[in-house]
RNA sequence: UGACCAAUGGUGUAAUGGUAGCACUACAGUUUUUGGUACUGUCUGUCUAGGUUCGAAUCCUGGUUGGUCAACCA
């Protein structure tokens, strides 16, 4: 049980909140979903699914220069791919006439301020947090100036930045955000939802807590930099005499080899670093979805962290472990041929072509089987043959044995090599009698190797993706360096590859295993005769 | 030279005064028509110094280390 779990239960006992638990996920539409994020959905969500009860989505679209729409969209998208569904959709922006009528209530009980000051001076006057600030000369206006102010401030009288309301609090508090907080600035700007109806609007902190309560949330979870944010967060709901809900922070996620800021995810967009939002190497939801990852795979990533107050870099390995576990219970079977060299079976009759059976997944047996064309040329991966093999090398090598998987087991005779030695194919006798499903197909032989048919096999360009980031923290930094330079500049590799010609665009699975090599998933690049694969993750070699 | 938060194997996370456990990683082995999966095993841990207690990862005090806070961002 975590710490949050441990919070909740104790409410229940109490029976606080009617024993209910609600609770929100607030995002700000600026920015695409991440990995971290996903881990906030699960905890916000998983938590009310837990206790019986529901979770908000709630925009916290009070910054109009920085949201857009196309936000909004992906990450209604996100979530719900994730599996998750929200109970009631709300928007920030939907509460701004009851936060003004709240801020007038302050005004009129001397709790807030109209200050004139220029940005410069407030952050003069707030001090440092090692001592205390100033009072601001405005501070002492009277309730009717103040109100005055303030409602002309919202009717425009005032251009941006010349004016802002603040709360009246404690100038001496060690705490910087109960420095007397600003509640609004005059921001000449169309919003997404409100359009021109505003041109002052609230700082996260005069917003959000508000929010909470407006829905009746009984457990805010919010990240561990909210933690010196949650005095201001007590500090209004308690002034406003309204529904006060507990405001809880966790550490948030950090993986390794990656960064999770969304204004550093955007750089590498805007800069072209990656292809776009949903780059297969980026972090975000999209990113995953596209490179192959499972909803699934990324619920169980998120409860497999856990949930503490510390700070924690977790391990991309074991991001990978969970995609490849629930993989392994979902991805179609299929043969690929990545890296190909040619193998003729010289006594295999020319011309010839049988059938045999494939498993599409041995982890299930509702999966059912295919057939696959077999015939005497054929392509294997070029890494399955050595020429001089050692002692851990099992596979293809002149005089030894391997088994074509569900075909026959084949003995090397020689190879062919070109002017510079490479080689030009491989050739090699088959058995007759030990085909797959005969008796003498159960001899032993010390490997199997894909393979598909060169007659029947259809070229697809495969993407393979190394780590973005070739240091486990991109954002420990040198002198004049930054989390760019140390973008890993190989992380992209396109290469064509023969895979079965059953696959197309009309008869694709979701996920696919391409045997002894990975997990691939079809691009969404792909046209109906050129299939793009990107690769999801490595088998475990 | 402030306030707040946190410190358990390489990485995460449990143990809520009573046997330090689990997952990932790494490495071995068994099974296997995927060098996959499954299964088994091995290695590695309570930041530090005191105190309270029959007994401390847990409670208390000091220290050390890390993080957060000085946007008209969220």
């Amino acid at each position: 049980m975590n710490f949050i779990e441990e919070i909740i239960e104790e409410d229940i006992r109490n029976n606080k909140n009617d024993a209910k638990v609600k609770t929100r996920f607030p995002p700000e539409p600026n920015g695409y979903l991440h990995i971290g994020h996903a881990k906030a959905i699960c905890i916000d969500f998983g938590m009310a699914q837990k206790y019986g009860g529901t979770t908000n989505l709630r925009f916290d679209d009070t910054n109009p220069v920085k949201e857009d729409v196309e936000y909004v969209d992906s990450i209604r998208e996100d979530i719900h791919w994730l599996g998750f569904q929200w109970a009631e959709e709300h928007y920030a922006s939907d509460y701004f006439e009851q936060l003004y009528q709240w801020a007038e209530q302050l005004i009129q009980e001397g709790l807030a301020y109209v200050d004139d000051s220029t940005q410069e001076e407030i952050s003069a006057m707030r001090g440092v947090p090692t001592k205390p600030g100033t009072h601001s000369p405005y501070r002492n206006r009277s309730v009717e100036e103040n109100l005055d102010l303030f409602r002309r401030m919202r009717a425009g009288e005032f251009p941006d930045g010349s004016k802002v309301l603040r709360a009246k609090i404690d100038m001496d508090s060690p705490n910087m955000h109960m420095r007397d907080p600003i509640m609004y600035r005059i921001l000449h700007a169309h919003h997404h939802r409100t359009g021109d109806k505003w041109c002052i609007y609230p700082m996260y902190d005069y917003a959000h807590g508000q929010s909470d309560s407006i829905e009746g949330i009984t457990h805010s979870i919010c990240t561990l930099e909210f933690e010196v944010h949650r005095p201001l967060y007590d500090w209004f709901c308690e002034a406003l005499k309204i529904h006060h809900p507990q405001q809880i922070e966790f550490a948030r996620l950090n993986l390794s080899y990656t960064i999770m800021s969304k204004r550093k995810l955007m750089q590498l967009v805007q800069e072209k670093h990656v292809m776009g939002w949903d780059d297969p190497r980026m972090p975000t939801i999209c990113g995953l979805r596209r490179r192959g990852y499972t909803p699934q795979s990324i619920r169980n990533f998120a409860e497999t962290v856990g949930v503490a107050k510390r700070d924690n870099i977790i391990d991309v390995s074991l991001l990978e472990f969970c995609a490849r576990e629930d993989l392994n219970k979902v991805a179609t079977r299929t043969m690929a041929v990545l890296d190909p060299v040619k193998l003729i079976i010289d006594n295999y009759p020319e011309g010839q072509t049988e059938e045999v059976d494939a498993v599409n997944n041995p982890e299930d047996p509702n999966a059912g089987t295919r057939k696959l064309p077999f015939g005497k040329e054929l392509w294997i991966e070029r890494a399955d043959f050595r020429e001089v093999a050692d002692k851990k090398f099992y596979r293809l090598t002149i005089g030894s044995e391997v088994r074509l998987k569900y075909a026959y087991i084949i003995k090397c005779t020689h190879i062919d090599k070109d002017a510079e030695g490479n080689i030009t194919a491989i050739h090699v006798t088959y058995d007759p009698e030990t085909k797959s499903g005969l008796p003498l197909s159960n001899r032993k032989v010390k490997a199997t190797i894909h393979w598909v048919n060169v007659n029947h096999a259809q070229e697809a360009e495969v993407r393979l993706f190394e780590r973005l980031f070739n240091v486990p923290d991109p954002d420990e930094c040198e002198e004049g360096q930054t989390f760019i330079d140390h973008i890993n500049p190989d992380s992209l590799h396109v290469t064509k590859a023969f895979v079965e010609e059953t696959i197309n665009l009309n008869n694709k699975a979701d996920y696919y295993q391409f045997e002894r090599t990975g997990y691939f998933c079809v691009d969404k690049d792909s046209t109906d005769g050129h299939l793009v694969f990107n690769k999801t993750v490595s088998l475990k070699q």
